[in-house]
Order: structure tokens, then C-alpha cells, then sequence
DNA sequence: GTCTATAACCGGATAGAC
DNA sequence: GTCTATCCGGTTATAGAC
């Protein structure tokens, strides 16, 4: 609409912008020292020089701060991925090393990944890995599971292609929830698990081919087909919950990054 | 130290419990009406004539109060179950109507069990149902899938023999996630998930009595051992987290059996 | 109109007197 | 067991600076 003559020599960024990421670079850094509970919008404030008003200028929420941390998290795991997509072809191991990937670029969020969960799992959250807007990034990982079984050595039944790339995805939503409450030294419960499971799946995948397999094939995918087709209908009176004002963009704006 | 002569005629119930009772009960109906957010600790205490601080005397917090619908909607699907328990044999319809009976019970606290689940996801929370505290009430349930089993028609696979229960009770809590983002009307879609999902469990342990699945049997099988054996190795350092006294145990705890 | 700061408000939680 | 007073931190109202 309007001109918005972007200043062509100047700093390219703007002085918003700039504050804008001093505050999430500050909120970052006291998160990974103290974990989301012991960093307060106080010391965020503090630690970039700005006020705390201004700070919510910037971000509507604390929670909104740790946003920053999915995309974030998003991305690394898809650059670790490309050299292992790119070499291996054992399905199973291209699936185990994927996850393994998965579980090293998050690992440093572990001590606080509870909370962004917590908030995740809110079916109102945009956060939501299930919602409208979190489809982005969904796709995008639903995308690599595609990879992970195209560039391998596995037949996979026709019935059952289609939906394997969602299905994977959701074993890797399943992955995380456990290494979310997985306090073991170096995460090693998560990592057994998933050492074992990735040979599991691999064998179900294997076995579902199997001609006897046929009705159980042909139920999941009913079942499948069943809940893709009927929309989430809203219902619409619910007025009794949080009535946060908070609206839907969220998600919106440009998250840079 | 001091005596403590319990009036052994008065009313069976002390004071204490009474009171106690009085604030659960003003909490119940005031997460029913406001939901959780919108009910206040001031707005308990007061309708339940005490002071803040004299809840908080009785519960550790305002998720501690909530732990109240999970044993009463507990207690409520046992009740449910009885009946059902007492005259199907069929193995899928025990579970469907098992799983159904959940729905139905839990209904009421829809509205509002989003938000509870959010803080439920929280590995710190004491809500969360791999918690220490909320253990009694998981073997409660895993205790009724075993029934489930028991009493119907099916024959289970020796391997699979001892793990079923607690696999269907994690199957429940699966239902139940789907069920809590379920906005359709009459909760049709997670009716359809159960309709579909309890035939295809009940031919995937048919079939995995077959001879041919020996190995995956086996691979599962010490996946559970693996897991199970290893406890849970309480990091040390990280006081970087929420610094809850809760315990170290949580799953470690002889499964009972 | 974009940005920033100060001073509250509100609600969960706690200390300590009775 | 029960209360009052207070803390603490997320969030907001609002006034003003650039």
C-alpha cells in the first residue's frame, strides 16, 4: 500500500529490529543459564537495556519469547539432516540418524523444552504442532520423513505410502514426548528407544507388505482416510475458557530469524 | 507429642477434613464454572470461607486442587466399567466401550481439560500422568485394562502376555490426547478414532501370535525390558529447572505386578 | 506513528503471628 | 489450623519522547 521508501544506504536494519533482537538475544542466553521459570521479563529487560514495557512492545508474552526456539531448533535439524540424506540408503538408518539428529540439535533446549511443550500442547496455542498455524513447519518436517523414505532402500506397500511420511512424523512426535521427560544422563533412555524403534518400524513397514496384511492394511487406512475427510468442525459457544484477548496472528509476523 | 484424643463419638470426620473437603469442593465448582485460568486461589478460599492461606495449608497449589477431577473422573469410569466388565466377553467391544465409557465421564471437564492438559504435559507438573503423585491413579487404570483383557475372549501371545495393560492404558492416553484438541460436535471424530482403532488393536494382537511375527515380538519385547530397567538417572546439576522437590522415582517404582 | 519508560495491577505463593 | 500481610513476577495502563 503506502511507499515505505526503505532508507537504500542506511543500516539496513532498523532501529525496532535492532531492539527487537537485543531482547530475544538477551531472553535466549538467561533461558539456556536459568531455564523459562528463573528468567523473569525483568532480568530479559535488563540484560538488553530496555525497559519492561518495552519489552512486551516487542513480544506479546514471556512464551512468545521462546518462539524464537522452534524455528530455530526447525532449521538446525534440517541442515544436520541433508549430509545424511544424502549418503545413506539403509532406510532404517536413514530414519535412526534423522532422529538421532533430531534429539542433538534439541538438546539444548532440553531443560526448558518442558515449558514449550507445555505450551505446545494447548489446543488453543498456535504453538499447537497440530494447528493451522504451526502447518508450516509440520509440512516442512513431514516433507524430510518423505526423504527419509524415498532415498532408501525400502518397498513400501502402495496402501500404506501415501500416509507413511504423516505416520513417520507422528513416531517422531511420540520420539520427543518421551525425551521431553527423559532425564537421563546423555538422554540415553530416549536414544535406546530409539535405536529399538527405528528397527521396529522398519520391520512393521516390512511385514505390512505382507499379503496376510492385507485387511489390517485396509483398516488403517480407513481409518485414516475417515479422519482426514471430516473437518474440526468448531464448536463455537466455548466462551468459558482462559478468554485471553490474545489474537490469532502470533505466529503472523515475519519471524525473521 | 501431644495427645490428640480423637472425640471418638463426634463426627467420624476431623475438623481438618472437613475443612479440607469444603475447598475441594468450592475449587470443583468454581474450574467448572470459570474454567481453570479464570479461578482464582482468593475466589476459592472465599467461597469456601477460609483464608488463602489456609488453602494453601491443605494444597500444595492450585494444580494439586485439580488433582481432584483426576480421581473423581477416575472413579467415575471404574464405575462406568463395572457393568460392562461384569457382561461383555468380546475382547473389542470390553476395550470400545471401556474407552467409550471414558468419554462420556469425562465430558464434563472438556471445556477446560485443555488447559489442564497443558500444565498435565509438563514434565515438572504433578499432574502429568507419568508422575510420581498421579501413580496411583495410572496403576488404577492400567488394573482396569487388565481386566479388560482378562475377562474376554482373546488369547494373547505369552511374550505379549505381561505388557498388554500397560500398552492399552498408554493407548488410552493416546485417545485421550486426541480427544482433549477434539472440537466436533458430540466428540464424533475421536468417537469414529475409537470405533476404528480398538478393531485394528484387537487383529494386531491377534496377529502377533502368529509365528512369523516371532521377531518383532522379541525386538519389542526387549525394547520394554531395556526401558524399563534402566531408571531414570536423575540429572544432578541441572538446578536449572523449575527446582520442584519432586522425587527422583516417578516410573522406577516396582510397577506393582 | 514508532518507541520507550514508569507505575501500577493481579494472582500465585509464603512468612509468621495467633 | 487459621489468619493477615507481604513478596514476587507476569502483564497492562498510560504518559510521554523521538
Amino acid at each position: 500500500m503506502t511507499s515505505t521508501p526503505e532508507p537504500e544506504t542506511a543500516t539496513r536494519t532498523t532501529k525496532g529490529e535492532r531492539t527487537k533482537a537485543r531482547i530475544l538475544d538477551a531472553s535466549l542466553e538467561l533461558f539456556m543459564d536459568l531455564g523459562f521459570e528463573k528468567t523473569t521479563m525483568r532480568k530479559v529487560a535488563e540484560r538488553a537495556d530496555v525497559s519492561v514495557g518495552n519489552a512486551y512492545y516487542y513480544f506479546e508474552s514471556k512464551e512468545h519469547l521462546v518462539q524464537g526456539f522452534y524455528g530455530r531448533s526447525d532449521e538446525d535439524h534440517h541442515v544436520a539432516c541433508a549430509p545424511i540424506l544424502a549418503t545413506e540408503t539403509s532406510f532404517k538408518r536413514r530414519l535412526e540418524k534423522v532422529l538421532e539428529a533430531k534429539l542433538d540439535t534439541s538438546e539444548p533446549y532440553h531443560h526448558f523444552s518442558g515449558l514449550l511443550f507445555k505450551t505446545a500442547a494447548d489446543p488453543a496455542s498456535p504453538l499447537n504442532p497440530f494447528s493451522a498455524e504451526s502447518q508450516p513447519v509440520r509440512d516442512h518436517s513431514v516433507a524430510l520423513m518423505r526423504e527419509v523414505v524415498e532415498g532408501s532402500d525400502i518397498k513400501v506397500h502402495k496402501d500404506l505410502a501415501d500416509d507413511l511420511p504423516d505416520l513417520l512424523w507422528l513416531y517422531m512426535m511420540g520420539v520427543i514426548l518421551f525425551w521431553i521427560h527423559d532425564t537421563s544422563t546423555g538422554r540415553a533412555r530416549t536414544r535406546r528407544l530409539v535405536a529399538h524403534t527405528t528397527g521396529l518400524v522398519t520391520q512393521l513397514i516390512r511385514l505390512s507388505g505382507l499379503p496376510l496384511m492385507g485387511p489390517l492394511r485396509r483398516r488403517a487406512k480407513r481409518l485414516l482416510v475417515d479422519l482426514r475427510a471430516a473437518p474440526d468442525e468448531e464448536i463455537v459457544a466455548g466462551a468459558s475458557d482462559g478468554g485471553n484477548s490474545r489474537a490469532v496472528d502470533t505466529t503472523s509476523g515475519p519471524d525473521e530469524r
